[in-house]
RNA sequence: GGAGGGAUCGCAUAGUGGUCUAGUGCGGGCGCCUGCUAAGCGCUUACUCCGAGUUAUCGGGGUCGAGGGUUCGAAUCCCUCUCCCUCCGCCA
């Protein structure tokens, strides 16, 4: 959520920059209904302070009657001003309350309008209305030259007996998968080792939060109410499944004021995630690379503004080590304005090269959100001086795990039909190759 | 699923319709005093919205888990919901 009070000053400068991420949100509908708003409440505002006086002043009148009384004297005149006073009150709440009734759905509409302008793009965010316009940061290791074609993931995967999905489709439909035997040790090796380097080596507390999460934490991190259609959502109970740890991660500060000394903040988490995939029939639909469900291990950081863009950075280079140890060979590229998701400021994708693909393949996604989720959540920080403020959110996948095994399996395929498995799993998987 | 109890300013607690502008203690901050330390003394210590102002700040509204209601007036009375605790039932 933007600041109300940056598009009430520079409408302009927050249109312009909008722009760049090809959105033509309207503002003035917005401004409009900030002015309403802003003109009822003074009214408003006016009418209770009036009311809240004279309702002081029965008070003190009724008092005043009470003493009156005892010491034997006439109240009656005491009872008339108050008389007075409590149908002046009266009328007064009648008339807040009509008040009351217009401003209610202006700040409804308000709030709403607000909820779906997306975030404004960081100045180093290359200009471009698509994927096409993405600037390639780095590369890191080279492809592999095969000395053979090398086959896809999924058929490697079946030809090894360790991914079925066919049996995924009976059990649950398209787009799930079952893992069985060294495919299934290999999804848990992967959690394991990618958890034990971001938590030992990188720094971060390791949580294991909900999946089901309520509508709040969705809003707050920019899920809802935009794109509820991509979401799995258990209505009886108004529960939703997350498409990401992001949700629940982020939201363990929601409503909190965090003492500046303890920033940054940094969790991983692993968790399934949930995505219906809706909008994207028809592509992509073999393989593990685009699912319902998948494993993910996330990275969440809360930090103070001025550091953020230096943290995504970090942020960058944890996720990419988990790749350089595997020694899979990845590319660095900034979204540009168009790419660029609803809630970020700026993203750097990381893409594993795919053989069978001959293209990289994106693996993780980290991004600055800036003040953005934090506004929808209200998560602040104390600083040493002064109000609580606003952090800056940070998050990325570190990295999201069905990915990384097709990666895995893709790369290290030999022409028997085997996979090595890479040096730093070995003692996790307690085997050399995948054969059959 | 059933029955009962609870939610107040960082923490603990007081407050059952009008000086509650929410008191007190602890903790925190500032200052005073004191060879050092400890203690003592004084002051201070929530957030948010609207408006005014160059800042400091000032005026007003709102917030006692959330939302409604009763009333001239609600922390206090009524209703609904959320969460926590205890007991019963069920259960990995």
């Amino acid at each position: 959520m933007l600041d109300i009070k940056l598009i009430r000053e520079e409408p302009e400068k927050v249109k312009e920059a909008l722009r760049k991420r090809g959105s033509d949100v309207g503002l003035e509908e917005i401004l409009g209904q900030d002015q309403v708003r802003r003109e009822l409440l003074g009214a408003i505002e006016a009418k209770r302070a009036e009311r809240n006086s004279a309702s002081e002043g029965v008070g003190k009148l009724m008092r005043e009657v009470g003493q009156a009384r005892k010491e034997g004297r006439s109240s009656a005149e005491l009872e008339v001003e108050v008389g007075k006073l409590k149908k002046r009150s009266s009328s007064l709440g009648e008339e807040i309350a009509e008040l009351d009734n217009h401003l209610r759905p202006v700040e409804d509409s308000l709030r709403e309008l607000l909820l779906l302008v997306p975030n404004i793009p960081h100045e180093t965010v290359p200009v471009g209305q698509d994927a096409s316009k993405n600037e390639i940061v780095r590369r890191v290791g080279d492809p592999r030259e095969f000395g053979f074609e090398p086959k896809a993931h999924w058929d490697i995967g079946e030809d090894l007996n360790i991914i079925d999905f066919k049996r995924a489709a009976k059990i649950a439909g398209a787009r799930f998968a079952l893992y069985l035997g060294a495919g299934a040790q290999l999804e848990r090796a992967l959690i394991n080792f990618m958890l034990d380097i971001q938590s030992r080596e990188h720094g971060y507390t390791e949580v294991f939060p909900p999946v089901l999460v309520n509508k709040e934490s969705m809003t707050a991190t920019g899920q809802l109410p935009k794109f509820a259609e991509d979401l799995f959502k258990c209505a009886a109970d108004d529960l939703w499944l997350i498409p990401t740890a992001e949700v629940p991660v982020t939201n363990i500060h929601r409503e909190d004021v965090i003492p500046v000394e303890k920033l940054p903040v940094k969790y991983t988490a692993y968790t399934p995630c949930f995505r219906r995939e809706a909008g994207a029939h028809g592509r992509e639909t073999r393989g593990l690379i685009r699912q319902h469900q998948f494993n993910k291990v996330e990275l969440v950081k809360f930090v103070e503004p001025e550091t953020s863009y230096a943290e995504l950075e970090t942020l960058t280079a944890d996720a990419e080590s988990i790749l350089q140890k595997l020694e899979l060979p990845y590319r660095v590229i900034s979204l540009c304005g168009g790419d660029l998701g609803f809630s970020a400021a700026k993203t750097y994708d990381i893409e594993v090269w795919l053989p069978n693909y001959n293209e990289y393949k994106e693996i993780s996604s980290c991004s600055n959100f800036e003040d953005f989720q934090a506004r929808r959540a209200n998560i602040r920080y104390r600083p040493l001086e002064g109000k609580p403020l606003f952090v800056h959110t940070l998050n990325g996948s570190g990295l999201a795990i069905g990915r990384t095994v097709a990666a895995i399996l893709e790369n290290y395929q030999q022409e028997d039909g085997s996979v090595i498995v890479p040096k730093v799993l070995k003692t996790y998987l307690q085997m050399d190759t995948i054969s059959v």
